[in-house]
DNA sequence: ATGGTAGTCATACTA
């Protein structure tokens, strides 16, 4: 079973981008984030005629996330627990029935920049929302992925030149430690799991040339329970599509679980 | 210290 996650930035304004990835690479999951449109704007037509079911929890303007499967889905749920008054579509999951059933959880981690800020302490009061979640899903064993745009920087490697982050939401210690914490759960990064050498990115950022002078970053995460990493048999990045005609400025990561 | 780009919605906000 290949999942993969994308951080679509627009899906009205990406819909060739994300067909031409779809036709090409076939995934069997998808999980979108920034969709930046309310579920009745997202364009069901096109991504069903691949053969797609389509679970959106969408938002005026902003956020909003989206689950692609050609496997049923089961048991879809929208909104992560723990804040009633939390109005932001950034969580989704759904238990996807292949040859074994997986549970598969997209996330849109808040930004939480300028840091300190209120918007800072909506990150790291969502990061802990998240690693509850986690610990129930570990708690039942789950065979799960949790995948989306962390919009977390893990460690120096994960970026072309940690001294522009040093003072960033997304690379100050406190989000890389709310990460760490989440991993000492027992979750593994695929991507870290597999490919451990430094200078692999997910993001480049539209302005300045970043994509031509690779100034990338890794923020764009699969994590996995022990159950699902037991079935982890690949994991890349399809890097190359951020060099095409109208780019989202994060790229594909995918991964193929054993049946 | 600033602005560089992009999407959405409306002339501002988020990233």
């Amino acid at each position: 079973m290949k999942i993969a996650t994308f951080n679509i930035n627009g899906v009205r304004a990406r819909i060739v981008a994300l067909l031409d990835w779809l036709r090409e690479t076939r995934p069997d999951v998808v999980l979108l984030q920034e969709i930046k449109t309310v579920d009745d704007g997202f364009p069901r037509l096109e991504v069903e005629d691949l053969g797609y079911a389509i679970e959106t929890h969408g938002q005026k303007g902003f956020n909003g996330v989206a689950i692609l499967s050609r496997l049923p889905l089961e048991d879809v749920t929208r909104g992560l627990p723990g804040d009633e008054s939390d109005e932001q579509a950034r969580w989704i999951e759904a238990t996807v029935v292949g040859e074994t059933a997986a549970r598969i959880c997209g996330l849109y981690l808040p930004n939480g920049n300028p840091a300190p800020g209120p918007k800072y302490d909506y990150k790291l009061a969502w990061m802990e929302r998240l690693r509850h979640r986690a610990e129930a899903l570990l708690a039942e064993e789950s065979c799960a992925v949790l995948a989306g745009d962390y919009n977390v920087i893990p460690a120096p490697e994960d970026c072309w030149d940690p001294r522009i982050w040093a003072k960033d939401a997304l690379f100050l210690p406190p989000t890389r430690a709310a990460y760490q914490r989440l991993l000492n759960l027992g979750l593994t990064d695929a991507l870290r799991a597999t490919d451990a050498h430094a200078g692999v990115y997910t993001f480049w950022d539209y302005q300045a040339g970043a994509w031509p002078k690779n100034h990338g970053i890794r923020i764009d995460h699969l994590l996995l329970t022990p159950a699902a990493a037991d079935r982890l048999t690949a994991c890349g990045v399809d890097a190359h599509v951020r060099g095409r005609e109208k780019p989202s400025d994060h790229v594909p990561v995918w991964i193929e679980l054993a049946a």
